[in-house]
DNA sequence: TTTAATTTAAGTATTTATACTTAAGTATTT
DNA sequence: AAATACTTAAGTATAAATACTTAAATTAAA
């Protein structure tokens, strides 16, 4: 029996695919929580052989539940389930050493396979992935290290002003509410900029969103 | 027997979603679909009494296909079914003439509930709604005749415009792309401006993604 | 305890975006 | 035929953002 765990937010989305989960022979979802945080704290008392761990979420989403997943349990598989599929957010996940990554689009029948390839063999990649995969695994056996810093891109500051100027607050008014100088603002959006490479700020958002480094429903 | 059609651009969602209904007594998924425009060529031959509709898919999103069943199939129920609760998207669902509103985050028990409500009642809309619901009905009576065009609110050159901006193009670019003056792609950035509000692009970006008048996927 | 990153700040210059206004030609709809 | 929306364009002006550079104080990590 594959005990299985279901971290997501959206509460229609953890019943229904409990109900397919089930469906399964010989698996059954023993773990349903709705973050993160939750999650650590249901895991106690609750063993499971594989989780199944959405990546955007609140309070803790799946990349730092991820990390702390494989530090206390290091026992317990990851499979990432989500909408996404760009190549930032697939490297990040290997980087992070979670065994597999299934997109939401994907074919339902082939969740089945990925539940039982990752509990027998501890990976599961689907092959809509391949290129993607490959050049994941290439790029992570020569910069592995240093990854922690690439997750979290943006200091605590740095998503500060992001999410201001989300709200439409020019510098000016960001350097009043922070009481900082509008230099130093203006510092951070040049920063903010070169760590996302990108050339202007509705290139930032977009590069955010995309990467989940903000949520859209706390704008 | 209730008939039940989803329309969702997530497999994953669809199939899951189908064994959550299944499990409900005299209620029973007849119809799957993965966007607006397989729904519509399915249902002729699929007749259904409720269907649950997405609003973010492609070829065809919720919104245009909400538009076409009430106008081919009057008797079809419309049950949205969305992460989104912002005032916008109800106020838009509730004009098209939808007969329910359900979030993602909503619990899954009161889905049967919904259903039911949609098919006897012939509408369903949460509690949790309840002040966004009140306005947009307050909303509705009043200028529920000009909807078509709020609903589209971009025109197809300002949407072209908004993508060339998320693409980081300048003004001066995008004059050249399209072979248009520096200063008529200004005209086009205040018009979207206006009509949507915003004070930056930055907002109207976010504007956009909320509204799903763009999607982040195809950016 | 060095190293490294963050946060802070400033100078100078240029480019870009926005504010406000007007208007004409085209196409579509009523 | 008249009204409406879309696309096009331009004037003048200001505000804001970005480019490039340097650097000090603070904090956290190795």
């Amino acid at each position: 029996m594959i005990r299985v765990g279901i971290v997501d937010d959206h509460l229609l989305f953890r019943k229904s695919m409990s109900l397919l989960i089930d469906s399964f022979k010989n698996i059954k979802t023993v773990l349903v929580a709705e973050n993160g945080k939750v999650f650590l704290e249901k895991i106690i008392d609750n063993p499971i052989d594989v989780v199944l761990l959405d990546i955007q979420m609140p309070v803790m989403n799946g990349y730092q539940t991820c990390e702390k997943i494989l530090e206390l349990y290091p026992d317990v598989k990851i499979l990432i389930v989500s909408q996404l599929s760009t190549k930032e957010s697939i490297h990040k996940v290997i980087e992070l050493g979670a065994h597999g990554y299934f997109t939401k689009n994907s074919d339902p029948e082939q969740l089945e396979n990925a539940i039982r390839s990752i509990n027998d063999k501890g990976f599961y990649f689907g092959v809509e992935l391949g290129l993607v995969i490959k050049e994941a695994m290439l790029w992570d056996k020569t910069n592995s290290q240093d990854l922690e810093k690439e997750i979290n891109i943006f200091s605590e500051r740095e998503l500060q002003i992001i999410k201001m100027i989300c709200k439409e607050k020019k510098s000016k008014e960001i350097a009043q509410l922070l009481f900082i100088n509008v230099r130093t603002v203006d510092s951070h959006r040049k920063n903010i900029m070169d760590k996302s490479n990108t050339k202007n700020f509705v290139g930032v958002i977009l590069y955010a969103l995309k990467n989940n480094l903000i949520e859209i429903e706390e704008i």
